[in-house]
DNA sequence: TAATCGGTTTGAAACGTTTTAACTAAAACG
DNA sequence: CGTTTTAGTTAAAACGTTTCAAACCGATTA
């Protein structure tokens, strides 16, 4: 770690590296071009190289037909010259862009589950960044607005193609996108086409999953705060954790039941009510660990522990359930995953060799820490995962 | 009168553009396009419409020379068709793509402090949108590679302008940019050039008032696990903890700095050297709240309570800080603010009109809550925030 | 000598826009 | 009835690239 020479010392007095821009005038040439001027363009290393602007073009993509000399020549004069194609300009002549987009609903105000999309995120821009594509990223202002904005970008070929990352099932949008044509590829469930390319988790499993634990600790009376139920991961999870007390037995109440929207806030709400029934529950799941976290604020102000005195188990295994006291025991959904395989996805059908799974479903794994009152894993940490680089 | 000489076709000389497209019958037009075929063009709107390209342009627009009949048999054609102007196109004859990079440091895989970067996405975005701007992220893979991937994305003219979202000082790509005339604004401090248009905070300023806070809790012996020193917010916030020490009287033992890179995991390594120590620190100023976080696992693990027993304080307050048990005092730093700031700054100049101020600095706030000993809000909360949608 | 040939090079078309200057009717003017 | 104005329309150029098909050239072959 000690590698930089910068060492605090050295490095700390006043600013080094001089202030000067002064960029190489070594060369001559007119220059780093932008300076002042134009950007040298393929005409002007035609011209300087002394040959047409095919050949340039033939050689700076190596191509087989032309002599090695004058690539060689057209190569010295496009690194003199500062050459770089534009972008532009190809995606005009390739018909296509090279870029994909990402699409994120809401507001950027209220993206819901921040840490959710930053996985998301990440992952695409590795699979992008691996395979040279650019990544645009449009968060859609507004989910109604009579052309959503990521239509625009891609009716105008911004992209080639989009990953839509979360959308409501009642967002037509999609259902046009999809009819257009366009390379797209879902990330969630999407159940009225069934050919739709999409890669998602299973929702309703892990939902199950989570609440077969509550019931193993002997909780019957157990309450959810979902998610807005116009999206479809929300009401899979719904009905995994109806399904998992009806199966034990159980009938579900409907007051135990609250519609939230993945916010913390709604997880506070959520169970401000909760409480307030005259028969309130003993145990709760959570759609997400957002909520969960508004949820066990509320617990506590009330004066009941989160734990084994009330047990929550809750969605996603984001970065704060491990950090939060109690640890949550959640249904961990590989985030960063469902991004890079969404992304590869849509490369592959971009690319025209369509994948025979045009659908994937990635693992969720419960993930078992203290929040349901399990003793968890080593008691005094807050179950640290020391990750390699 | 609409029989418009395709004379036009004809004088358009050896090419006839032949039977090709065709998007059209009598009626008006097969649909949405791109089922299939094509996407529809101007040339398709102009044809259809019977008027020229030009027209067409004219129309859409809504020049005032057009008339207004034609105006509307234009609108509707277009509409028929589902015409979107190419973004391509238009960008090659604009000479510009109306597009903003934002660049973020490091591989995407260890994105330091994901929290961080995406609030200030958020803020970004928030700012593009409002604009009609798209918004272009670019996560540079390798910070030393050749020609940094946002070097790259710029020369070849993809966005209009750059946000540099955190950078090494060393790393002289950014130096190379601001030399080649693009419009690009730097998030944080840039010593080197007084004339870079930035946005930043007072690392120096904030990181003083936070040791200063655990100084005034009567500890001497405190310690600093700083960010990577490479960077300029690193540095600062290194030399506002010695400075605050200094002018308390206190002289900085060099063995009570360890240089971490903002992750959980420098925290851990680093609270376990400091502990290490025959003569260990009493309180610990952590460069960041991720820092902040890992130390905290490391004291529990010896047995030491962080807070009245062992004070620390740290830098940024992302979403953990008040999550975490004990809830952290931090030094809030406005993260979206910074990225919607940056953006408009980077707007203002893309446009010409340069403002007055191209060096910003926003101010930072020292949070109280619990980690450092303070009572703290409302000890039995964990100072929720409700926000407002 | 003419035709063929392989290795190189190049002109020109095409991609989809916007914009400017020029053109055309028709209307207004003298 | 000529001339000027005006309103509306359009041809053409330009933006920067890639990719064909054609052209070129010196050398070999018929």
């Amino acid at each position: 770690m000690h590698d930089e020479s910068q060492g605090a010392g050295g490095a700390m007095g006043p600013r080094r590296h001089t202030a000067g821009v002064q960029v190489t005038d070594a060369t001559g040439v007119g220059t780093e071009p932008g300076q002042t001027g134009r950007r040298a363009t393929i005409r002007d290393v035609a011209r300087t190289a002394g040959v047409s602007i095919a050949t340039v073009s033939l050689a700076l993509s190596d191509h087989p037909d032309v002599a090695e000399a004058t690539r060689q020549r057209v190569k010295e004069v496009a690194d003199l010259l500062g050459y770089n194609p534009s972008a532009v300009g190809r995606a005009l002549q390739a018909r296509r862009t090279n870029a994909v987009g990402l699409v994120i609903p809401h507001s950027s105000q209220h993206v819901f589950s921040h840490l959710y999309f930053m996985e998301i995120m990440a992952g695409v821009s590795e699979v992008l960044n691996a395979s040279g594509k650019t990544l645009v990223v449009s968060t859609s202002p507004a989910e109604d607005e009579e052309e959503a904005a990521y239509v625009k970008i891609l009716r105008s070929q911004q992209v080639d193609g989009v990953i839509v990352a979360s959308a409501a099932l009642s967002d037509d949008n999609i259902a046009r996108l999809r009819a257009s044509g366009y390379p797209m590829v879902f990330i969630g469930r999407y159940p009225f086409d069934p050919t739709m390319p999409s890669v998602g988790i299973d929702d309703f499993g892990g939902a199950y999953q989570a609440v077969s634990h509550l019931l193993a600790h002997g909780h019957t009376r157990i309450a959810h705060i979902s998610g807005p139920l116009a999206h479809l991961s929300a009401l899979d999870r719904y009905e995994g954790y109806a399904q998992a007390l009806l199966e034990a037995g159980v009938v579900p109440r409907p007051e135990y039941c609250y519609e939230g929207d993945y916010s913390e806030e709604a997880g506070q709400a959520g169970m401000q009510a909760l409480l307030a029934l005259h028969d309130p529950p003993t145990a709760l799941f959570a759609a997400n660990d957002e909520t969960a976290v508004g949820a066990i604020a509320v617990l506590r102000e009330a004066g009941i522990e989160p734990g084994a005195a009330f047990p929550i188990v809750s969605f996603d295994d984001v970065v704060i359930a491990r950090l939060i006291t109690p640890p949550l025991t959640t249904v961990r959904q590989p985030m960063r995953l469902l991004g890079m395989e969404a992304t590869r996805l849509l490369l592959d059908i971009m690319q025209g060799r369509a994948p025979e799974h045009l659908q994937i479903s990635l693992p969720v794994e419960l993930v078992v820490r203290r929040s349901c009152g399990c003793a968890g894993s080593a008691p005094n940490t807050t179950n640290m995962q020391f990750r390699k680089e």
